[in-house]
RNA sequence: GCUGGGAUGGUGGAAUGGUAGACACGAUAGGUUUAGGACCUAUUGCUCGUAAGAGCGUGGAGGUUCAAAUCCUCUUCCCAGCACCA
């Protein structure tokens, strides 16, 4: 047979499985159907980065299996190009960012479509076509008129360089922007938010109704952050005030000896006493001023100031001077805390640095009952109550519910929930978004655009660079700011923030459903056939971003009756990213960056695909190496010159023959489904090692081979199907008349007829006997056959036998 | 500090209580080739040994078991996320 050359093999594929639209998702089919989802890209510049190419052509293999299977399978695509990384990207060009898009989509389509991938190219969505994000606008109407969406001053995250406010999931823990790396800052603004607090007990409630990955449902839990406390109230010796604190461990409350209010706490002008008030006064500019850099450079070391009042512990009576300290924090719990310095490493910090009293009411793990002098000594968790009166003896858990109980009783807290999680903020400054579908009148206020009017477009804007003012560069547009009033017909203005690059994502996955649909979001019916998505396949790094969002859009849609299911998907599965070959990030600036289009012309696309699922385990990083994928490329060519092995005249198969295929299909099956895509690969490897030491190779052999490596090399196996005579493709079997479809194993082939037992004595292999089937469940027989053996026999010598335990078929072993 | 994940040959990795190292890369030797590459065959965890064989071996220490990479306890290091979160 003829080379293999895959550039001669793989564009005449493509060229057909476009024409014959191969891989159309068919609505109301009576098939089964099978939703697949990958992540869609923002279209870079960049084009194609490995990385996708490794995540969309595994659920690429899954897809094709699940069509040889008889499902009818939805696999689609399209492009997030609103956002930050557009914008940027089209600055540096200094050209629009509408010019740029366009061009960008088209260059990823190109190569997608030279990999191979079977996307339903009829579905392609662009959150940037008018169009579409219409629909994103008839969202953000719905969340305002169901209260969801407000306005409200926030302290936001301010990025310099990108000159926009940020969500807090988009900033990282050191306070850099996660996109460029800049510090960002803090500000107070007028902001648009979408109150997804409202939607934290059902975001974490429903993790139990999913299939997610135990790390991905950890890490909602954990942002989502969901504490069971009380808020205690304390009166204020000679005030009316009163101090709020949030606790989740009242039960050490009789071992508070002060109380610290965060800097921005709103009560503290009226409890500072006027000896006091210079110092404090100070001390709050100070502290409200400090930036995010310079608190974590000064590290934990406590800082603070007393204001002279005293609140009244509501047990015992005792008074607790009332401080003033930055390492509580405005926006957690009530902004309050309450100092139990005996069991708060951060309490006991505060009070020795300031001389305060250190009271223990927990016996230490160790039995000490001594008072408190050392931090580590400082515990927060386990033991029995002491010094606490009515809750003495009694263990944390029962004394945290006893002294609820009494507080609530008589007036003094109320058992309240708290959470990490904060509101949304879902205004950017910024030109390349989705216009927020709002008219500011000065008589009617916030006015919603009325349905008919949508979309809003977005202004074709000559000059679009943000302000830095943190005013969005919309409002240089006059015309399309200044409009009637919806309600009243008056003068009235636009709201010229644009939505945030997450916004076009929250729902796309609906929208594939009716792409073209003008009237709704997309057709009810359509959307309860599909949904909810059977697997959806994406990175870790958007946990608390994107997965989080949509989860909460999806649900809100579900709420108000348009969304069918209460999650939209059903199943997450990650996927690890790809170093450059020297193990770091690709980029330009290493120099490390490897692009997909030159290794399909020196390799192809199949052995592309192949090499980036055989690399290792799906949701691991990998770390690329040419001489991988050099392995993969010999391995084609050995499947390629398998067809010269043919065997033309009908031959039986022998029994091996029939195991090691059967113990394939199962393995390859059961791999796929399990995202484990490197071992599916290694195991047709092994089939292809037998076969090739062969003299002969039967149609059946060859054939089910060829079935198996479908999904992984799309377009070799299409060529080979055709060259042994078969008339239609190997993946498509509603377009092959049902004359082929996935390879199913029969248990009987899987059995061996002859099995190997192994000869443990203490645990070490001894030998290994050969036993025909019919006598493996003798042990009596196998136990006399194990120590006739020569090899036994020495390790038996001059032992006894204490214990012998058989495990039919796998081993036996001797306790001597 | 908290939460989750991880550590196996020269390398990527396989094996989730039952023959550790599948599969691939690399390496070594031989074959083939005008040469290089490509291809084919064999060997390849470590130590001792000409060999037969024996001992050791899954980050470290201990435990459960006839049997542990796998289960339990402690511990070291690495990765990810969160973090003065009350």
């Amino acid at each position: 047979m003829k080379k293999y050359i895959p550039s001669a093999v793989e564009p005449k594929w493509q060229k057909k499985w476009e024409e014959d639209g191969m891989y159309k998702a068919y609505d109301f089919d009576k098939r089964k159907k099978f939703y697949c989802l990958i992540e869609f890209p923002y279209p870079s510049g960049a084009g194609l980065h490995v990385g996708h190419v490794r995540s969309w052509s595994a659920m690429d293999a899954y897809s094709r299996k699940k069509r040889m299977e008889g499902y009818n399978v939805l696999y689609p695509i399209g492009w997030d190009a609103f956002g930050l990384p557009a914008e940027n990207y089209a600055i540096s060009l200094g050209v629009h960012p509408s010019e740029i898009v366009p061009k960008n989509i088209a260059k990823f389509k190109t190569q997608c479509k030279a990999i191979g991938l079977s996307f339903d190219w009829s579905r392609e969505i662009d959150t940037t076509d008018p169009k579409y994000y219409k629909w994103t606008q008839w969202i953000f109407l719905k969340f305002f008129e169901k209260s969801l969406a407000y306005q409200a001053d926030v302290p936001v995250n301010w990025c310099p360089s990108c000159k926009t406010n940020l969500a807090d999931e988009e900033v990282l823990a050191d306070g850099t922007h996660e996109r460029c790396g800049i510090m960002t800052e803090k500000r107070m603004q007028k902001q648009w938010l979408l109150r997804i607090t409202q939607y934290a007990d059902k975001l974490l409630e429903d993790l139990k109704t999913v299939d997610y990955p135990k790390m991905v449902a950890e890490q909602q839990i954990n942002w989502i952050g969901r504490k069971e406390g009380i808020n205690i109230t304390y009166k204020v010796k000679d005030s009316k005030e009163e101090v709020v604190c949030f606790t989740t461990r009242p039960d050490t409350n009789f071992g508070a000896t002060f109380i610290v209010l965060g800097p921005e706490h709103p009560i503290i002008l009226k409890l500072t006493k006027d000896k006091y008030l210079e110092e404090v006064k100070k001390y709050i500019k100070k502290t409200t001023s400090k930036s995010e850099i310079e608190r974590i450079a000064e590290g934990r070391k406590k800082t603070g100031v007393f204001t002279g009042s005293y609140a009244i512990n509501n047990l015992n009576n005792k008074l607790m001077p009332i401080w003033i300290s930055d390492f509580v924090l405005g926006h957690v719990g009530t902004g309050a805390v309450v100092g139990v310095p005996g069991h708060d490493k951060r309490d006991f910090e505060f009070a020795k640095e300031f001389g305060l009293e250190i009271i223990r009411v927990v016996v230490g793990k160790d039995g000490d009952t001594s008072a408190i002098t050392r931090i580590e000594q400082v515990q927060e968790e386990e033991g029995k109550m002491i010094n606490s009166e009515f809750l003495d003896d009694l263990d944390i858990r029962e004394a945290t519910k006893k002294v609820m109980d009494y507080l609530e009783k008589k007036g003094f807290g109320k058992r309240v929930v708290s959470y990490h999680l904060r509101d949304w903020v879902f205004s950017r400054q910024h030109y390349w978004g989705e216009p927020i579908p709002i008219i500011h009148c000065s008589k009617c206020g916030l006015v919603p655009v009325p349905e008919k009017d949508l979309p809003v477009e977005l202004p074709y804007l000559k000059k679009y660079e943000p302000s830095g003012t943190g005013q969005s560069p919309l409002a240089n547009a006059k015309e399309w700011v200044n409009v009637p009033c919806p309600k009243c017909g008056g003068k009235a203005k636009r709201e010229t923030d644009t939505m945030p690059n997450w916004a076009g994502s929250n729902w796309y996955f609906l929208r594939y459903l009716d792409p073209l649909n003008d009237k709704e979001i997309a057709g009810e019916e359509k959307m309860a056939y599909w949904m909810p998505v059977d697997i959806y396949q994406g990175g870790f790094e958007h946990t608390t971003l994107h997965l989080l969002y949509s989860r909460f859009v999806y649900k809100f849609l579900y709420d108000i009756g348009v969304a069918p299911t209460s999650e939209p998907y059903a199943k997450r599965r990650p996927h690890g990213i790809v170093l450059g070959p020297d193990g770091r990030k690709m980029s330009k600036s290493f120099g490390n960056v490897i692009n997909p289009d030159d290794i399909i012309n020196q390799y192809g696309a199949d052995t592309l695909r192949i090499y980036e699922m055989f690399m290792g385990p799906f949701d691991q990083i990998n770390v690329w190496n040419e001489d991988g994928v050099n392995g993969v490329y010999h391995f084609l060519q050995r499947v390629w010159l398998l067809y010269d092995k043919l065997d033309p005249i009908k031959t039986s198969l022998s029994r091996e023959d029939l195991m090691i295929m059967h113990k394939t299909i199962k393995k390859v099956s059961g791999d796929i489904e399990n995202i484990k895509f490197n071992t599916a690969v290694a195991s047709m490897m092994e089939w292809l090692n037998y076969l090739s030491r062969k003299e002969k190779v039967s149609k059946e052999e060859y054939k089910t081979f060829l079935l198996l490596l479908a999904p992984f090399a799309p377009h070799i196996t299409e060529e080979l199907w055709e060259s042994i005579g078969e008339k239609y493709s190997i993946h498509q079997p509603r377009l092959n008349r049902g004359q082929q479809s996935w390879p199913k194993f029969d248990k009987k082939y899987l059995e061996e007829e002859e099995v190997s037992v192994v000869v443990q004595i203490n645990g070490k292999v001894r030998d290994i006997l050969v036993i025909e089937k019919d006598i493996l469940n003798n042990k009596e027989v196998i136990e006399k056959m194990a120590k006739q053996s020569h090899k036994v026999q020495k390790f038996l010598a001059g032992n006894s036998v204490k214990k012998t335990v058989y495990v039919p078929g796998k081993i036996i072993s001797f306790a001597v």
